[in-house]
RNA sequence: GGCCACGUGGCGGAGUGGUUACGCAGCGGUCUGCAAAACCGUUUACACCAGUUCAAUUCUGGUCGUGGCCUCCA
């Protein structure tokens, strides 16, 4: 299986090939804890799962680090922490915060279907590295100190704006930021900023007398040289994050340890739009993980976001969605809960994927598996049921029981499923009978009640009817 | 304003210099007491205008449209 993926920095589709095959390193931007995750955060987080089953597939599980950050120190936390508990002092206040959206985002992210990367590290327990960062900058003439503040000087990387493809004087042209007093240089970007009064705030760096905090870039510098070291494999995030996000991280982490480098592969994920609109609280199409949980199983939400190449934009509406409930439903009900395990992975899946994680190949190819298995004969469907389990599984789809999946359908609390199986058992009778007439008005109530029913023959010939809810 | 990406049939969405993508919906059929489900079959495409080529949806240029970044928003 050999894994090509394309990288931000080179724009070009290149052949992978991992620093070290028994330590392959990736690193992904994670959340910033103050709110529910909305859907276009699940985004990278549900690609990067899909790159990380793959690559634990081809490198062997123990041989896969993905660390994925926790963002905890921001102005936003901050805000919100004095909004939401105003009684408590703005430190305590923020842990609250911070623990609370942390809890929050694994719930949501575990019903996505995502593994829990291996290393999850906060923001907070990383000040050391900060700091150490940020001193080697110093002492090597990319940082300076100006009014209790440390920036990063562009001007002395000479290849600063490569990831993003632009030069400086493009950027200046383009800017709209007011250049703030302690910056040499417009471009400059703040490694360390004094906290105010009530701030969390930690010993600077630099010798500057005043505590102060972080700025954000040195955050994911700091937490991914202490779990990955000062080169890995693979960086990843949303398209948003190229600039100025890592493209300062890459400046900072180059700098501070003198190589070319950060990340072999810088992969970036495309945007999510809703309805055709773009997501904003404004326009009131503003939608959490959280939401669409209440009307939808998380696996749905994952196939969803997975029949588009991550790169591409995507479309997130509620045609697709149903769309994507109709094949899971079909998926699950065609390999049932008897399925035997050890599947094997299936090659077109598996090649698809390796092409730069063409997911809608990989469906596509799901789709046929699906197809095959309806015309095979008893002992062979279970063997391509097996197979279709373990190639989906690849996308972190089919991962549940069928019992699992039905469960995780939020309409399905709204049934009273004795009922159901009672007013079933009268229709067979009245079937029975002949009795068309009370046949049919049952059925028209169980519809009534969004119950639809499927008539089918079982192996002996017995008329069995079973049911499900309305598309 | 500067930089960048993308525009495929009713919808979603791969891919390719010349051959059916696929899925959903629709339509026809089998089955059924009638339906539904299932199964079989099937219509519709490559934004626009030029150029390169024997041949372009696929390459090049332009036009229009959509989106992203430049405002610590994935």
């Amino acid at each position: 299986m050999d894994l090509r993926l394309f990288d931000t920095l080179t724009k070009t589709k290149a052949p992978f090939a991992p620093l070290d095959p028994a330590k392959v390193r990736m690193y992904v931007c994670g959340p910033t804890v103050y709110d529910f995750a909305h859907i276009g955060n699940a985004r990278p987080v549900i690609v990067f799962d899909v790159l990380f089953r793959v690559l634990r597939h081809i490198y062997g599980e123990a041989h896969v680090t993905y660390v994925r950050n926790i963002t905890d120190v921001d102005d936003k936390i901050n805000a919100r922490a004095a909004r939401d508990f105003p009684a408590l002092a703005l430190n305590d206040a923020i842990r609250q915060v911070t623990a609370k959206t942390e809890e929050q985002f694994h719930e949501d992210v575990a019903a996505l279907g995502c593994l829990p990367p291996t290393i999850e590290p906060r923001a907070t327990e990383h000040i050391a590295e900060m700091r150490m960062i940020i001193d080697r900058l110093i002492a090597t003439g990319n940082a300076y100190v100006e009014q209790d503040h440390v920036l990063f000087s562009v001007a002395t990387m000479p290849n600063y704006g490569r990831l993003a493809r632009r030069s400086m004087d493009e950027m200046l042209a383009g800017a709209r930021v007011d250049v703030a007093p302690y910056k040499r240089d417009a471009m400059d970007f703040v490694l360390w900023k004094p906290s105010k009064p009530g701030e969390p705030s930690w010993p600077s760096p630099g010798g500057i007398a005043v505590e102060g905090r972080p700025g954000w870039h040195i955050e994911c510098s700091a937490m991914a040289w202490k779990h990955l070291g000062e080169e890995f494999d693979i960086h990843g995030g949303g398209i948003d994050l190229v600039f100025p996000h890592h493209e300062n991280e890459l400046a900072q982490t180059c700098c501070a340890f003198h190589h070319e480098r950060m990340a072999s592969t810088w992969m970036h994920n495309g945007f999510l739009q809703v309805e055709g609109q773009k997501m904003s609280k404004s326009l009131g199409n503003f939608v959490t993980i959280r939401e669409l949980l209440a009307d939808w199983p998380g696996e749905v939400l994952r196939l969803n976001m997975l029949k588009t190449h991550y790169r591409s934009p995507i479309d997130w509406t509620v045609r697709g969605l149903e769309e994507s409930r109709k094949t899971l439903d079909a998926w699950y009900e065609l390999v049932g809960d008897d399925t035997v395990a050890g599947g094997e992975i299936d090659e077109a899946v598996a090649a698809a994927l390796s092409d730069d994680l063409n997911t809608s190949g990989a469906i596509t190819r799901l789709h046929a598996m699906a197809a095959d298995i309806r015309g095979a004969a008893e002992n062979e469907a279970a063997q391509r049921k097996a197979a279709l389990k373990a190639s989906a599984a690849l996308l972190g789809l089919l991962t549940q029981t069928r019992a699992g999946y039905l469960a995780s359908d939020p309409r399905k609390g709204s049934v009273d499923e004795a009922g159901v199986m009672s007013l079933i058992d009268a229709r067979l009778k009245a079937r029975a009978e002949k009795n068309w007439a009370e046949s049919d008005r049952i059925r028209d109530e169980l519809a009534a009640m969004g119950v639809v029913l499927k008539d089918g023959k079982d192996a002996n010939g017995q008329m069995v009817t079973t049911w499900e809810l309305a598309r």
